[in-house]
DNA sequence: GTCGGTGCAAATGCTTTGCATTGAT
DNA sequence: ATCAATGCAAAGCATTTGCACCGAC
């Protein structure tokens, strides 16, 4: 099975097989614990899909500033946890700043692993099948459920 | 290649092939800085050596209250810093606090990655040479010079 | 003897929270 | 109509920094 093109690592580009719309996800969670819908947090909702790759709390409230919807930093960051929860938000963890959380999207079952450049420090989602089948197989063996992962593999130019 | 006993993911006990003496590593890198290695500095690397997993500053920082050589919190936060930059320690991301950072042993090549279980919140350290491979054969792909990487397996008991 | 390191405490900056008011269901 | 959500600003907290003194090379 190893080295079928299907297989094969790729990087994936902004190409998105969305199953079910983000928002009817985060309806869903919501409607599931009582919580409500609102105009602020689809608005949130809208932002952080619009967002390619990694982003950070600050980066939405200054896109909403100017927006329709008049969005304040307390509801930004209580949208973010709620979208956390909902599996549609993931933090990602940069070695060089620890003061600010980073996020990017995860919606969707595919988990989307990084391939970070430390030269240019420029993030690229990547999909890596492979890990996927491992993860499984190792938790197989220690009796345990595999409930997601995250992977984040640095690298620079060659040479 | 799948399959294989040798290349099958295997949870890393305590066991470590050290190669080389961690405070030797710093000392090096302390020395190619033009830093000294300093009696509060050894007493951290001392702290951390001896720490299992997953551990945080204010751990190192209470451990070393009633040492021998007092320790301020400015200096472990230093030290941790430049533990960092030796590629001793490194950071580790927890999604549900996001105030403190969390850190761990990477001394040696051989990178450390994580089975976090969400329902008990233990981190256990696990090997999985596959994904070495897998990732250096994607950096190939891409023309990239593999750095490193950083594995976090999320499971919870069966069920 | 020099120059960087340490300790202290104050500053920083992200994130969270309390409370009066507003708004979705 | 009700009960939770929002906004504001203040609080909270891990981490960083400025400065006077101390110690390794």
């Amino acid at each position: 099975m190893a080295g079928s093109a299907a297989n094969t690592p790729m990087v994936a580009g902004g190409e998105l097989e969305i199953v079910e719309p983000l928002c009817a996800v985060f309806r869903r969670k919501l409607k599931s614990e009582g919580l409500k819908y609102t105009p602020e947090r689809a608005q949130v909702l809208d932002t952080v899909m619009r967002q390619d790759g990694v982003f950070e709390a600050d980066t939405i409230l200054k896109l909403l500033k100017g927006g329709k919807v008049r969005v304040s930093k307390a509801t930004v960051y209580r949208t973010i946890r709620l979208l956390q929860e909902a599996g549609i938000l993931q933090r990602v963890l940069f070695d060089d700043d620890p003061e600010q959380s980073h996020f990017q999207l995860v919606y969707g079952q595919r988990p989307h692993d990084l391939l970070i450049r430390v030269d240019t420090r420029e993030a690229v989602t990547i999909q890596v099948p492979e890990l996927i089948e491992l993860r499984d197989k190792l938790c197989a063996r220690l009796g345990l459920s595999p409930v997601g992962h995250r992977l984040q593999i640095f690298a620079k130019a060659k040479g």
